[in-house]
Formats: C-alpha cells, structure tokens, sequence
DNA sequence: GTACGGATTACCT
DNA sequence: GGTAATCCGTACG
C-alpha cells in the first residue's frame, strides 16, 4: 500500500480501503481479512472524532503521519482499529468496521470462538480486531513498514459496488455520509442508530 | 478526586 | 429486538 493514497483526507481514503487486506503474523498463526466496510473521521472538523478536542495521550497517533494503526477501547471489552490518514500533525483516521477473512481462519475462529459463521468472524469493529488479533499493543504500528501488522491492496473494487450511509453508534453528527461499504456483502454490519444521536447538521 | 458516557457485543426473551 | 456487561479517558470541581 502506498502511503501518499493514505495522507488524504479520511473521507477520500475510507472508501478506497474497500478490497484492501490487513494481515496480523502472530506466533500463533496469520490472519488476513479483506476491508468490506469503513467509516471516515475528520479530526479536529468532526464532533463524532476521538481528535475533535485536540490531542490526550489516547488519540496521540491519529496525530501522527498516515499508514499508523489507531486502537482504542471501546466500552472497557472490545478494541477498535483505525487507520491513520492525512498529513503527520492531522488527525483523521479510518474506522476498519468489518472484514471478511481470506487466511488463517481457524486460528480466527478459535479467537472468536468455534459456533460463531463465517461471515460473522469479522463483522462489527470489536469482532474484527479479535478475529485479527489486534490488541491495545499494535497502537502506533506502522503499517507499511514491516510490523507484524501490514495493510496491503486487494483485488480492486468495482466502484457500482460501493455504498455510502450515515455512520454507526455515534451520537453526534450521525447523519454523515461517512461509512462506507460493499453493497450486499453478508459481513457488513447492520446500521444501528445511537440512542443518543441528536438531529444535527453537517456532509 | 469524582462523575459520566461511550466509534460494542452477546445473550435473553 | 431489547438490554446488561464493563473500565477508562475526558471533563469538571
């Protein structure tokens, strides 16, 4: 993956990443997963973004150049990926949502336990990093450059394919057109409307 | 120092 | 389809 189609802004990247493959090497096996579904957070211009009021400890790496992995708790349980877009000092980041997995999936199987299908293995952003194995210690990896965990291009996706819709579970600016997703695709999540969410306006 | 509320998931009905 | 689980980052006093 080359690093100039990620210092963008995250909303021009996120539905790029559709088709693209994160792989984890583990001691105890690899992973990967083809990117179905994406949601695009706009920094310091987005109320819904971790960055939107300046940078803690916690969200240091959206801070920091593109190609880095921004993992965060979510709810004191799961862990939540992003991929860090634009210029090194912007901190936009891509939500990696849901996935489906091409290598490795007993051992994601066995991460997600053995009753849950196929579709399902990475369907939902906490699913998908334990089906990659993706703990609070890949914070910060750098995707291109050799970490256990890399991003890679996929197959390309027919652009008729794509879709775009509100974002999931935010409570403020829901009602971007910032997700986006395969059209069809079974490991897609379903959208779910914070309980929270406020009308508001906004892109 | 204390309080609040999640970029969610799984299980129960 | 509704709701409990669970803990820490951020905000405020």
């Amino acid at each position: 993956m080359n690093v100039a189609l990620l210092a963008r802004p995250a909303e021009k990247v996120a539905p790029g990443l559709l088709g693209a493959i994160l792989t984890h090497e583990a001691p105890e096996g690899t992973v990967s997963i083809t990117i179905t579904e994406t949601e695009a957070y706009s920094g310091s211009a987005d109320p819904a973004s971790h960055a939107y009021r300046g940078r803690t400890p916690r969200n240091a790496v959206m801070f920091g150049p593109a190609g880095r992995l921004y993992v965060y708790r979510s709810h004191g349980l799961h862990w939540c990926a992003n991929i860090v877009t634009g210029a090194d000092g912007i901190a936009t980041a891509v939500l990696i949502r849901a996935g489906r997995v091409i290598e490795g999936q007993d051992l994601a199987r066995t991460r997600r336990g053995s009753k849950v299908e196929s579709a399902r293995l990475a369907r939902g952003p906490g699913n998908f990093c334990r089906a990659l194995g993706i703990t609070a210690e890949h914070n910060g990896a750098d995707l291109l450059a050799g970490a256990s965990v890399a991003l890679s291009e996929g197959e390309p996706v027919p652009a008729a394919l794509i879709r775009v819709g509100p974002r999931v579970g935010v409570s403020k600016a829901h009602d971007w057109q910032h997700r986006f997703y395969l059209a069809g695709d079974p490991t897609v999540s379903a959208y779910r409307l914070s309980p929270r969410a406020k009308p508001s306006g906004g892109a």
